[in-house]
DNA sequence: GTCTATACTAGGATAGAC
DNA sequence: GTCTATCCTAGTATAGAC
């Protein structure tokens, strides 16, 4: 029987596209280059991607995992409350604009590039829009807060506020002034005399 | 002397390509499509504009001359409150982004595209985020208002948050939230008892 | 002289064959 | 892993209409 690829071989082609669409963005970046620095022959890489567009979205899902994994972890070590737990994200997001490799949301970086609405990396750009969105509200649904909708809608804005302006302003200052807007939003929506432990 | 060329000229040009870059972005518009839907010759494109990366750092001036345009006329419209400035300009970004043809913000799309700090479509998107940061803070400047720094800030955060989500997300709906966020942050850093008539 | 239109070069892209 | 096919790009040069 034909025998399988070097396991990890699709892994590693992926870290070096990752890290060259996340450098350069994903259009400037060719397939020859990808090649070049992974040390893979042309053949292997259309072995496990049929072509770009399949790369580029199996790059997104890539991130989408990392980005489920780090919010996730921050939310669940926030403790139980949901306040709490809305503001881990915006400190999570803070920490990866402040990383000084941050080179801006690969959803929103995928989203501009990729303009087209049927191609399927604008798609799968899309789908992380609305799923940071329906967390936000799923949290803040569990809130104790006035107008949780509006108040996990203001957290979406304040999310993308720093992603946006970080990639291009002080990633470190933008990530505090998003992080105190945040506390400031969800505290004024805390009734008064609520605290985290009073049911 | 040589006449000049058709007046107008490079306007229609610029109309052409500043419709096509706003719609598909940069990249995927050649210079062909251009000249296609524009019925001018390749040759009087390349005497207006001698490369692509100039037609594109043109097309960034002319998006913001109209955004100095938009935004100038919705400050002076509001008055001389300078609270009530900061809310005007992104009720005007509001409007931007709930236009049906809003497409992203321009800076932010080519920004996105442009991924190298040499390129001058990269510096000159740049410069948009560092002209409007301190256009919020001059405004801020004049208000009386507690932290006028980062009530600023917390606008500038707001208004990306708005342009970025309201390209993927429903517009409108985006603006609403960002409005009423802003309006929140601006009243809240509003000293008791001040209203727009006392000084 | 100014314009449109076309032919051409050189390079890089995806994709696939072997 | 190399080599080829095909396509598209930016940019230049040329031909010819008005």
């Amino acid at each position: 029987m034909a025998r399988q690829p070097a396991p990890g071989a699709r892994d590693r082609i992926l870290d070096v596209a990752s890290r060259l669409f996340m450098e350069h963005g994903v259009h400037p970046v060719g397939l020859q280059q990808i090649i070049d620095e992974c040390g893979c022959g042309k053949n292997l890489l259309y072995r496990q991607f049929a072509s770009k567009d399949e790369l580029v979205v199996a790059y997104l899902r890539r991130c989408r995992r990392e980005w489920e994994a780090i919010i996730g972890q921050a939310i669940q070590q926030a403790g139980d409350d949901p306040g709490d737990q809305l503001l881990a994200v915006v400190r999570a997001v803070g920490g990866q604009v402040c990383d000084p490799g941050y080179r801006g949301c690969p959803f929103l970086n995928t989203h501009a590039e990729f303009r087209d609405p049927a191609h399927p990396a604008h798609r799968v750009s899309a789908e992380h829009f609305g799923a940071l969105r329906r967390q936000l509200q799923e949290i803040a649904g569990r809130a104790r807060l006035r107008d949780a909708h509006g108040v996990a809608e203001r957290i979406l804005l304040i999310v993308y506020g720093l992603y946006s302006t970080g990639a291009v302003l002080d990633g470190c200052e933008m990530a505090a002034s998003a992080i105190a807007l945040a506390e400031a939003t969800i505290q004024a929506a805390t009734p008064a005399g609520a605290d985290r432990r009073a049911g």
